[in-house]
DNA sequence: TTGTAAGCGTTATCAG
DNA sequence: CTGATAACGCTTACAA
């Protein structure tokens, strides 16, 4: 396993090693002669070296490196928004170093401090929530940071995030249009400013039409299936007059809310239209197919990680805070509420 | 950004800086007078200390890194098999540090030469085709390298994978349970070891009834809807005699596989039975539900990672090869075939 | 228990 | 164009 080093090669191409090292460079190797550089460059390539890019990182006070940190690599979009870092970063050479926190603070402030240590050239997050926001100020001191699709409230940080409050509208706007005028929300955790905004944003776009949401404080603990399940089932048992259409803040809710709907009795989208976020992979495959908001998520990682290369070349520019936006997809999760519901009492599984 | 050092440190606490390292560091902290150590501790807090992991990893000649490299983070599995994996790398002090292969060659051979050059202490890889045997071999020579997922025929190196032969076995026995007689297989590229064992297992599952699969020489380019759709129209258009039964080399084929069907106005399970592999999220949700395979994906990347832990700890015994037992999950997508098939010829889409 | 000194593999800088 | 030298920040024999 011994590795070959720079001075080996330098050795077997009767150079210096600083000569080796220019020539091997991509910065320097103009500076050597001709025939040089080529002896170098088979030396290197016969003796099979690799350079040492620790060594380079601690001479060069770089890594290279960009750190990167999601909450869930199942989550729905994070696949596609690390392929978009990821096709643009290598573009520039660098690599991204992933760490996922599972929404754990603990584990974030743990994967920041690890990517603090590695010397990461810079930092993305996207799994901060509101609590994290000390944590992620107090980072961003020593390393750039971008806060890409969660954003912090009152931060001055290089901000990209979907523009979750045109989704929230949108996911209105469209079941107003329908006809619903007895809508409820079934809401993520209200940490993470995705969520808040996509609550704001809805309630807003109600707004304009005079209508307020069905009151109800339940908010899931996570995006999951079984999570919206439990709160959809909360709200069967504490709504007396049912709503005509939900909003849940992601497809996932949205899917076990229909399962706790239909185990109630309750038909979708007959008795009751179900609108989710993220147009996750199979959401069309559903039944009903779901209809939902689509999240520019693989242009969106592309953007951060353009924004953090040139928050590294250009340090003084003021950071830019970007937003995209959604688009609603239309499928058979709603439809116009039949009638205007009776006062019921439902049994709940 | 002027980063703190050691040395600050060490000055700060009025101590020679081997002094603060020894303070600080885990092995050495019991030669350190308990007072000193305090100060030391004081002083790092204080001043914010982080160590510097680059100028740690070139000293040490480790990096406290294990590379991880994966086809894509949206595949079924990748998600699983990377938290269990850096559940126990965790536990062990080590980061994973992934890289995705989007399944080509040139990014396979450029990631794992990134870990070199990173001096990765180990890399797992479960991006492994065959053509790619020879770059894995030579990386293997230089590092630690375990075989996850996806094995190499006659590889000396430690493999662990998913007993996809024993997959494609339990598929072929249920089907045959069923009374199908006329099956045929939908077909991974076989240039990955699980698919070329799920065929095998399929195969021998039907010979020991005497049974032999349709003949159909076409395989997915990829494992995904769109192939799956593209490879059942293939198999429709080819085959006079349409099988009663289908294996689907993965769960996202057998959707495009049912697609397909639908659309020539074969439904499933009535007309044909599908059956597929991996038990993806929403499988359950699909209609029909899915009839599956399910893969211990979590529990592979534990092992994995304890397997290269120990292969670290203890180099020189003998490389292991691990296979995991899969398990067979009934739905709705399969059952017994409705009468002898006619020779027909049906529309393609 | 603490200090000394050397060196991990590179590259920036300065001479030549 | 090339060589010498020092330094990046840290750990670890070894000496005291």
């Amino acid at each position: 396993m011994g590795n070959v080093t720079l001075l080996e090669v330098a050795r077997r191409a009767r150079v210096h090693p600083s000569t080796a090292s220019r020539a091997l460079g991509p910065g320097y190797a103009k500076y050597v002669g001709e025939a040089t550089r080529r002896r170098v460059l088979r030396a290197a390539k016969e003796l099979g070296y690799r350079p040492n890019a620790i060594a380079q990182g601690l001479r060069k006070g770089r890594a290279g490196v960009i750190g990167v940190v999601v909450v869930d690599f199942e989550h729905p979009f994070t696949a596609a928004v690390l392929r978009g870092m990821e096709i643009s970063l290598e573009a520039v050479g660098l690599m991204p170093l992933v760490a996922e926190t599972h929404e754990s603070s603990a584990r974030l402030e743990q994967a920041l401090d690890h990517l603090v240590d590695r010397r990461a050239d810079a930092i993305i997050t996207t799994a901060a929530r509101f609590p994290d926001a000390e944590v992620v100020e107090r980072v961003a001191r020593r390393v750039p940071l971008v806060l890409a699709v969660r954003s912090l409230p009152g931060s001055q940080l290089p901000t990209i995030a979907h523009d979750d409050m045109a989704g929230g509208a949108m996911a209105a706007r469209h079941l107003l249009g329908l006809g619903h005028r007895r809508v409820a929300e079934l809401c993520g955790p209200l940490d993470v400013s995705s969520f808040v905004q996509r609550q704001a944003g809805f309630r807003s776009g109600l707004a304009e039409a005079g209508v307020s949401e069905v009151a109800f404080e339940i908010s899931a603990t996570s995006g999951t299936i079984d999570e919206g399940k439990r709160v959809a089932a909360a709200l069967l048992e504490r709504t007396p007059e049912l709503p005509t259409a939900v909003f849940a803040h992601n497809d996932l809710m949205a899917v076990g809310a229909i399962d706790a709907f239909a185990e109630a009795g309750i038909r979708c989208p007959q008795d009751v239209s179900v609108v989710g976020y993220n147009d996750m992979l199979l959401a069309d495959h559903l039944v009903p197919p779901l209809t939902t908001i689509r999240l520019p998520s693989f242009h969106l990682g592309r953007l951060a990680a353009e924004m953090t290369h040139s928050l590294l070349e250009t340090p003084d520019s003021p950071p830019p805070t970007i937003s995209l936006p959604p688009s609603l997809v239309l499928r058979g999760s709603t439809s116009a509420p039949r009638r205007p519901n009776r006062v019921q009492s439902l049994p709940v599984a």
